[in-house]
DNA sequence: CATTTAATTAGCTAATTAAGTAATTATTAA
DNA sequence: TTAATAATTACTTAATTAGCTAATTAAATG
C-alpha cells in the first residue's frame, strides 16, 4: 500500500508527470535539460527528479557534472503504469507540444543549453 | 495529460486508495459502509467518493436514502489502472487488514451500521 | 590550487488540500 | 405533514507540498 502511494503520489503532479512522459520518449535526459523542458528553477528540478527516483519510477547515472534520468525498467511494479500512462499520453496534446519542445532542446548542445540557464544568449531556436 | 492528472490525483491519497481497494474486492458499497471501514466522518467520505467519480474510476447510485458505489468498469482509461492496483495489492498486508474489516461490516445490516454512526450501541462484532 | 559550474540540500513562503463542524437537501417513515 | 436520517455542500482550520533563493557539494578546467 505504501509503495504502491508513493508511486502515485510521485505521478499525480503536472511537472513530475510531464518528466516521466519526456523521458519516456527521449530514452534518456539530464537535468538541465528537464529544467529547459519546464521553466522552472534547477533547484525544484533537483528535488521533483529526487522524488520519481525515490519511488523508484526512475533511475539516474552520474557522469562528470552531468546527472542522467531515465526510466526504470527494471522494477515489475512501476512498468504497467509506465505502459498505461505512455498509452493514453499517445495522441495528448499538451504532451507532444512538449515532445516538439523536446525536440529542440536535445538538438542543443548541452553546454549550450545551460549556458542558457545562466544567462547568456545562445543557441539559436531554428523555428 | 488533464484527465491522466486527475486520475492520478485521485488515487494518489491513502484513504481513497484504500475506498477504491475496498470497493474492488467487495463490487459495490454504500457511503456508510466507507465511513465505517476509514474511521472518518460522512462528510469527509462524502468528498472522497465525490473525487473518485469525478476521476471516473466510480460510478454511483442511488436507491432510496443510499447512495451506492460501483468500479466504473466501462471506462477504458481506468480499466489498466484498476487492475495494476488490484496486482499490487494483492498480498498486501495493509489491505488485508481493511478486508477483514469489510467483512464484518458487510455482514452487518446496513441500519445497524448507520445506528451505530449515530453513536448507538449495535451490531455486536462477532469475535 | 583556485575557479567554474551542474546538481543538491536547507530554509522559507504561498498555494493546495484533507478533514472537521454546521447547514442543507432529499428520501423514508411516523 | 412532521420527524428522522443518509448524503451532500459550505465554510474553516491544520497539514502538506511545490517552487523560490541561498548555501553547499562534487566534478572539471585553467
Amino acid at each position: 500500500m505504501d509503495r504502491l502511494l508513493l508511486i502515485l503520489k510521485a505521478l499525480a503532479d503536472r511537472n513530475r508527470l510531464r518528466t516521466v512522459a519526456a523521458i519516456m520518449s527521449h530514452g534518456e535526459l539530464c537535468a538541465c535539460q528537464i529544467v529547459e523542458l519546464l521553466q522552472i528553477k534547477g533547484a525544484s528540478v533537483s528535488r521533483l527528479l529526487g522524488q520519481l527516483v525515490n519511488a523508484e519510477i526512475l533511475k539516474s547515472r552520474k557522469e562528470g557534472r552531468w546527472v542522467y534520468y531515465r526510466l526504470n525498467h527494471s522494477s515489475e511494479v512501476i512498468q504497467p503504469v509506465i505502459n498505461w500512462i505512455k498509452k493514453e499520453l499517445a495522441g495528448d496534446e499538451y504532451f507532444s507540444h512538449d515532445r516538439k519542445k523536446l525536440l529542440e532542446i536535445t538538438s542543443c548542445d548541452r553546454e549550450d543549453i545551460c549556458r542558457r540557464q545562466r544567462g547568456e544568449a545562445c543557441c539559436p531556436r531554428k523555428k
